[in-house]
DNA sequence: TGACTCACG
DNA sequence: ACGTACGTGAGTCAG
């Protein structure tokens, strides 16, 4: 609607919408957001569903003592905006500019002033009025021509007014509102108004007298002697009242609104690079979305482009040069259980775009096998996956964007080349998802859509060559090039190619510990019922809470959000004095065996017998691997029933498994990072070093520590990894808040330099804002500098472990690489199968057992230097389950 | 979808 | 006065 006019209250709004965002919301530079983030939330809203044709947003600039009494009184009268939010407002202000929005304020006046008098010169104009505030006494402007919106609720909902709304809910007239708060006064105004009159009898006497001056003039007619006495005695007070309730509607404002308040066209580079400062990405995609982004600036490649759905086609890709740099993506489906065919190969080499059919892959792969490329891509280990399996061998890793992403920042929630190429190059990609669905509905009727996917892969994969672009000069000035090519580029084929090898499982083995563990199961359930009286969802925390603490009256120990805390801590305290509660946790055991393993794994099993897991290099912040579909990285060990699952894990027919793992890796680490001689002493000497830690810390021989000392220095030791709180250990170990403080205490000063070490972690972090890992892998922990204690005391423990998590992880990957290196370089069959953060497995015969083992342990133990050894055990056997010592 | 629980290092 | 050990993934329940 062109002739309507949007007037906003800002500081209003902000407000609203900072204390309506329950999550904080800051950028890497320190610049808070939440404020922001709702306000504009609101505005898109209010500008697609008005349309408005004028607008403008309103801001306090007003001295204090103008209209209130002193600065204090203020203060105490409304809270003063916080810190952080302060600091957004000149953000807001620059967003608004550019979205040609402008930004009203003048000096001693409020912001409510100044709707009073846009909107009173904007009727006049013709124009009509929609004001949005939070602020109920904006009501009094509301009238035929102006609607008032009042947010509620934060600012998600609102109510409208205009002058019949009034009446219908207050029987008053928009004037005879501002009577109304004279009366009532406002505290939070500090406008007095007539003592003991409130909304009920304010109200009560404006529909009686309908004005404050026809009141006084006839304050004989009052009902209520004591009321008629307060009145005549506070008249002065009345009138000053409404004076001050009443919004000043003729403010000198310099405004031509049909001229300088139209709205126009946004400045969208500018916008977008105040998106992108602010990390707002949802309004980033919002822009994109509409197609309004900027793509000048961006230079533009163009590509010589071929089909190819031949194989005498494929002599295009031959004829490039040996070890060429090539870009390439393989479009198909990430499905690791069946192999299904994929859609289309795309590569790129300088300025040649190739599409091939995937029906040609095989032929392909004997092509790229003697050309030794050097891949570039993203998220390459999808596109070497498939090419693996069909036989691929001879290539490497140039760079991949979305490892590279996750080296300057592993704590990202995602690193989609969609959202990269949008956030980076202001660059919005075409849908894969989209295009999937119209290919089966296009499939159905016969045709191909090989332009499509041509268009998506070229867009693709050049939106990668730019992003490498953008990325390459910042890992020069964060000095990580080496991490991302010499440890997490190189990594990538080390990790397809234990995703293509997998792992042989026996489905009759988890078939029979599922039957097995059916009959307790259900034995187990049949006594709980017993017990507790009745039927019921054991595996139901709520209901099994309600049975426990209210109908059988145990004593309930932690609460949760839903109700009572169920955890295996909790139930373990009851134990020994109900015996339902051992079943309970028994029943627990066994049936997240059954769910997450047997039947988790069997429909994983491909038709080789073999699973195939997902490594994912871009997931852990510390730096560590994760693994999915399935976690292989969680299969049971530390019970005797749970670790029976390990025999399903078997070598191939005739072969065996060698495993390795490092012994006290992280705090090895810690003690070459903090030089701490007696942890270093102690490793050197091979001592047990939780009975070291216990012998120090309880001051006692190193042959008189018992097991139960051993086993709380243990904690203690894991205490210190984890940037151990006295709380955290109380509860681990059972034994008081005081107790535990006293151990940490005697921990660091029997090791103050690991103290000077974990010091030196915090303030590094509290300066430049990320941890760092012996290898140079950046974290950055925005906690460290909360308001929130809970939170800043997280930041501080994450600046204390992540060094350490993460050198341990370096460590391994770069003996992972070394491992697979030595035996593709000496063309043995056994292949790594398996990393379990300390731990690595490979898969072997015994003709290359004895060989494997010392390469294994010898890469392991070489893979850094420290000022201690790293010494792994070594394991050999045909399941994973005699995997152990 | 989020909360809860529990498997691993 | 407040609620906590670090890092993951998966299954289940309940809204």
């Amino acid at each position: 609607m062109e002739d309507r006019i949007v007037i906003i209250d800002g500081n209003s709004l902000i407000n609203r919408a900072y204390y309506a965002m329950q999550r904080p919301m800051i950028t890497a530079d320190g610049v808070y957001t939440r404020g922001i983030f709702g306000f504009l939330n609101m505005l898109w809203k209010i500008l697609d569903e008005y349309e408005p044709g004028y607008a403008a947003v309103a801001w306090d600039r007003k001295t204090p003592t103008f209209r209130h009494k002193s600065y204090d009184a203020y203060k105490a009268g409304r809270k003063s905006m916080p810190a952080e939010l302060a600091m957004e407002l000149p953000y807001m202000k620059r967003i608004l500019s550019a979205m040609d929005i402008k930004n009203l304020e003048i000096d001693g006046f409020e912001a409510d002033d100044i709707l009073g008098t846009i909107s009173k010169e904007a009727e006049e104009e013709g124009l009509f009025p929609l004001i949005i505030t939070g602020d109920r006494d904006a009501l009094q402007l509301a009238s035929d021509k102006t609607k008032v919106m009042i947010t509620k609720k934060g600012i998600s909902e609102f109510d409208l007014y205009d002058d019949k709304k009034m009446m219908e809910e207050y029987g008053l007239t928009p004037r005879q509102f501002i009577d109304l708060k004279g009366l009532m006064g406002d505290s939070s105004d500090n406008i007095p108004g007539i003592p003991g009159v409130g909304k009920v009898t304010g109200l009560k006497l404006m529909k009686q007298f309908g004005s404050i001056d026809n009141l006084l003039a006839h304050t004989e007619e009052i009902k209520g002697a004591k009321l008629r006495e307060k009145v005549e005695d506070n008249v002065q007070q009345a009138v000053m009242s409404r004076r001050l309730a009443e919004i000043v509607r003729n403010v000198p404002l310099d405004v031509d609104i049909k001229k300088d308040l139209k709205l126009g066209e946004p400045d969208i580079p500018q916008l977008t690079e105040l998106f992108q400062e602010l990390e707002l990405k949802t309004f980033l995609k919002r822009l994109a979305d509409r197609g309004m982004l900027e793509t000048e600036g961006r230079p533009e490649r163009t590509y010589e482009t071929h089909m190819i759905t031949s194989e005498e086609q494929l002599s295009a890709v031959s004829s490039l040069e040996d070890g060429s740099e090539v870009w390439v993506m393989v479009i198909g489906n990430d499905d690791h259980v069946r192999m299904p065919a994929d859609t289309m190969i795309a590569l790129m080499a300088e300025n040649q775009y190739f599409c091939v059919d995937a029906s040609l892959e095989e032929k392909l792969v004997e092509i790229l096998n003697g050309k030794n490329f050097r891949f570039c891509g993203h998220d390459l280990i999808r596109s070497y996956y498939p090419l693996m399996m069909r036989g691929l061998k001879n290539f490497s890793t140039s760079y991949d964007t979305a490892v590279a992403q996750y080296v300057l920042d592993p704590s990202r929630k995602d690193y989609f080349l969609s959202a990269l190429a949008l956030e980076f190059l202001q660059v919005t990609l075409p849908d894969g998802k989209e295009l999937l669905k119209k290919q089966k509905q296009i499939t159905m009727f016969q045709e191909g859509v090989d332009e499509d996917w041509a268009e998506y892969g070229r867009s693709a994969l050049d939106a990668a060559r730019s992003l490498r672009d953008v990325q390459e000069p910042k890992l020069d000035e964060e000095k990580e090039r080496t991490l991302a090519e010499e440890i997490e580029f190189p990594l990538i084929r080390v990790l397809a190619q234990m995703e293509v090898t997998g792992i042989r499982t026996d489905a009759e083995v988890l078939n029979e510990i599922g039957e097995s563990l059916e009959g307790k199961i259900d034995e187990l359930e049949s006594a709980i019922y017993t017990l507790a009286g009745e039927e019921f969802n054991i595996n139901s925390p709520q209901q099994l809470g309600e049975v426990l603490f209210e109908k059988l009256n145990l004593p309930a120990g932690k609460k949760t959000k839903r109700g009572y805390s169920t955890n295996a801590d909790v139930l373990k305290k009851l134990e020994k004095d109900y015996p339902i509660v051992s079943l309970v946790l028994e029943y627990r055991t066994l049936t997240k065996l059954r769910s997450t393993y047997v039947e988790g794994l069997t429909p994983l099993i491909g038709s080789d017998g073999r699973i195939r897991a997902h490594f994912q290099q871009t997931v852990a912040a510390t730096g560590r691997l994760s693994c999915t579909e399935p976690n292989l990285q969680n299969i049971p060990v530390r019970t005797d029933i749970g670790r029976q699952l390990r025999r399903a894990f078997v070598a191939d027919e005739g072969g065996l498994l060698v495993g390795a793992d490092y012994s006290q890796i992280e705090l090895r680490i810690l003690a070459h990072l903090s030089g701490d001689e007696n942890l270093i002493r102690a490793f050197n000497e091979g001592e047990d070093i939780h009975r070291t830690t216990a012998a120090r810390v309880f001051n006692k021989e190193y042959d008189e520590v018992t097991s139960l000392d051993r086993s709380r220095a243990k904690a203690v030791n894991f205490g210190v990894i984890y940037g151990m709180s006295s709380f955290g250990l109380s509860e681990e170990i059972h034994v008081s808040r005081k107790e535990a403080e006293k151990y940490i205490q005697d921990y660091f000063s029997k090791h103050p330099k690991v103290k000077v070490f974990m010091d030196a972690c915090v303030e590094q972090c509290r300066e430049k804002g990320y941890s760092e890992t012996l290898f140079g892998r950046r974290r950055y922990i925005r906690e460290i500098k909360s308001r929130n204690y809970m939170s800043r005391q997280l930041g501080e423990r994450l600046a204390m472990n992540s060094p350490i998590q993460g050198t341990a992880a370096d460590i391994i990957k770069i003996a992972m690489i070394r491992v697979e290196k030595e035996l593709r370089e000496r063309n043995m069959k056994s292949r790594l199968i398996l990393q379990i953060h300390d731990e690595l497995i490979i898969q072997t015969s015994p003709d290359e057992q004895s060989e494997v083992e010392e390469l294994l342990q010898r890469n392991m133990e070489s893979a850094a230097s420290l000022k201690v050894a790293l010494l792994c055990d070594r394991n050999e056997g045909t399941s994973w389950y005699e995997l152990k010592d």
